[in-house]
DNA sequence: CCAAAACATTGACCTAAATCAAGAAATTTA
DNA sequence: TAAATTTCTTGATTTAGGTCAATGTTTTGG
């Protein structure tokens, strides 16, 4: 059940079999059905969660009320509003299950227990960071300087495995366009 | 000299006198005139500078070669490729100075040497990466979300003092939108 | 297994913002 | 300080993609 978290973990540091057990012993298993707010605008968001199955949506609403897609967590990655999370404030966005999804949590205390535990995973989880932090440059240039088409073909390229279980109107919000466009882009008419 | 970035850290940890040395031992001082590149893209970014004075800007080049600015860097704030600092892989953006720059630069070696010597400064980098990610979070959210006019007036308040500085069509195309196009929503003719 | 809800497609039309072109201002440099 | 360069503005025109509305299709839950 924690094999996918400890593996990626270790793919920045190595850990011996007593320190990968001090790692679980941290974080909570919990299963969720489809379709829960895990997270509500508002909120101090009180979790980082590693996603073992399922999908997710981070997502923020506009000034009409209508959802603007962030991200997909699907398998093996994290999800949380990481600044509500570290610094204590009300979050902007919403997070919500797709699917029925396993997480493993982890809260803001015993994650800084952890990590005065075992201090070489500071190391560990800034990377990732890093590499989410690269992830939203690389989409903030393709959302400046990319039409519509090309920001979908890049998507599919890169979440091949996203579009069969997401439906095509949170893909098109996530890109961006309208559901409509998305639609037509789809098509090949235009 | 150097008050500025034992600032911007012991904003996260605190440091005693001795500490403080030891961190500006490892930063090295480097005047730049203005309009110096100091990084090209295909290069791998061999610093992480903190900036003194001056101004920068990181730009990616388009299909068509014109620049897509994706952040001005100014005094108290950081100025990298991270991934391509950390990750060591070639990167795909430039940095230019905008105005005569005053950097404080430390490369890989020297930060993770610096780490390992103050394993409590992890805690103070993670956070600022976190800062930057929720700043991208933000950005890319307006980018998505919001009209033309309306990431301007963000822009604005935000950034006050960044358009005395730097050339209107730089913001503009930090902002996704043409020269023509700003200039017209700044005559309020939009 | 059927009704209801959610999702996707299509066409007609509209609009925010891009592009093109020309000139005016401002800034730099020699 | 004059010439050169860079930057900014304005108008005319185009276009990518949005919106609205109607219809078809799939999924879900009772």
């Amino acid at each position: 059940m924690h094999t996918e978290i400890i593996k990626a973990l270790t793919s920045y540091v190595s850990l011996t079999q007593e320190e990968v057990e001090t790692i679980i012993s941290f974080y909570t298993y919990k299963k969720y059905p489809k379709k829960t707010i895990i997270l509500h605008a508002g909120e101090v968001c009180k979790f980082e969660a590693f996603v073992i199955k399922g999908c997710l949506k981070t997502y923020f609403l506009d000034e009409t009320g209508s959802e603007v897609v962030l991200t997909f967590a699907s398998e093996n990655w994290w999800v949380s509003d990481i600044s509500s999370f570290y610094e204590g404030k009300p979050s902007k966005m919403y997070i919500d299950t797709l699917e029925a999804c396993e997480l493993l949590l982890i809260t803001l205390e015993d994650k800084e227990a952890l990590l005065r535990q075992l201090p070489q995973l500071e190391r560990a989880f800034r990377i990732m960071i890093q590499r989410h932090l690269s992830v939203y440059q690389e989409r903030l240039f393709a959302s400046i300087a990319l039409s519509a088409k090309e920001r979908y073909a890049i998507f599919l390229e890169k979440y091949p495995s996203i579009p069969q279980r997401v439906p095509q109107h949170l893909i098109a919000s996530y890109l961006g366009i309208s559901p409509e466009s998305l639609s037509r882009i789809r098509r090949g008419r235009v």
